[in-house]
DNA sequence: GCGCAGTAATGAACATTGTTCAATATTAAA
DNA sequence: TTTAATATTGAACAATGTTCATTACTGCGC
């Protein structure tokens, strides 16, 4: 076998194996992963997963990067969705986004949670998983850059940042089943309703 | 001994367990609470701490009750430094809501967390949680009530929520010292600037 | 083809944890 | 003091991630 038929099945497994991942923690969510499972899944022994990934932390990251991509992805479908032409228009490409990011956590909540549920041994995140996570901000940059010209780099990212994370709150809390389940209509509503408020104040009066 | 004598042995156990997970809570974080640890802090013996609480879950949940309680009476007291006696005051109030918020957070950020990081085995929460949780929101009903007397309850209830959640969310990736951390100040500017945007709509035109 | 060196895979063993429970110790009442 | 009820103990168990000595395999030089 070449080195590179090696290097071939080498990724083949791990593929297969973040598959599985992602296959039981869509069935029963993150909690459930067991390391012999795994090993089941993709016919290994348990020992031979250590092969593959190093730990289950890395693997977890692994899956979690799949997941940002595809939310990447959906979010900058519903930035497209919209031409920012105008101040108006650019809020509405962020009510856009905004609700692309319900949507995505809604239609795949499971692998969505696991990006938060994680609680790896390690705490600092490798620099490709920070760099997804910040990358997600700056689908706002444009729609942003609309609204406030006159703002700089920096605060145009800290406004991002914000109003991302503000959106994630509502999210986060209405599919949070545990207290209230809060309509999907009306959590679109409540989301349109705060990124609408929140820059309404930065288009100039007409 | 008395019977009475008998449950207030218990309950002194209690308390003292209790107080020994949150110091390990606040010194190293909820993941690395040990049962083993906790049973030496009390002087108990491994198997005793389930004389005193039902499992590992159970005393995470009074950890957790305890927390909201604290965090209850830190908002009122935000609220209560404001006197809301017109829209705009309101407004304001709602501000220091949200600031004490975020400062509750900052101050006791590892209990805190655990509030979210509580991985239980039974998803559903006891009723006495759900209603601290939910009974969170009640502080923002006033200065609500003033912004909006034409909304019914149930209006002002969701208004509430998602206010509520998107403050959170800022606080959550705030305090993520994971990926950036930005300064306190310049995170109680954000909350400022969200919680004002989000209820500039609500107070009629001057 | 054949044997060999190096690589990959195996699964038994280990470490860590929460939880249980039979055995022991303690205690209040008679 | 005896006794029955109760509380406490800690050894044992189960679940789970991880390691590592052993085994199997695989491509290469002769």
């Amino acid at each position: 076998m070449t080195l590179s038929a090696i290097a071939k099945r080498r990724q083949a497994q791990l593929e297969a194996l973040i598959d599985a991942a992602e296959a039981r923690i869509i069935a029963e969510g993150v909690a459930s992963l067991k390391a012999r499972d795994l090993a089941s899944d993709i016919g290994v022994a348990l020992g031979g997963l250590y092969n593959i990934v190093e730990d289950m932390d890395m693997l977890l990251l692994k899956v979690a990067q799949r997941t940002m991509e595809r939310l990447d992805a959906a979010l900058e479908a519903g930035a497209a969705s919209v031409v920012a032409d105008t101040p108006r228009a650019a809020i509405t490409q962020l009510v856009a986004i905004a609700h692309a990011y319900y949507d995505f956590s809604r239609n795949n909540l499971r692998l969505w949670r696991a990006l938060f549920e994680m609680r790896l041994k390690n705490p600092d995140l490798p620099e490709w998983n920070r760099q997804a996570q910040l990358g997600l901000f700056r689908h706002m940059n444009a729609p942003l850059a609309h609204l406030r010209p006159e703002a700089d780099e920096a605060a145009r990212t800290l406004t991002a940042r914000t109003l991302f994370a503000a959106v994630h709150g509502v999210v986060v809390i209405g599919l949070e089943e545990r207290l209230i389940a809060v309509p999907a209509a009306a959590m679109k509503q409540q989301i349109e309703w705060l990124v609408r408020a929140a820059c309404e104040g930065f288009v100039s009066p007409a």
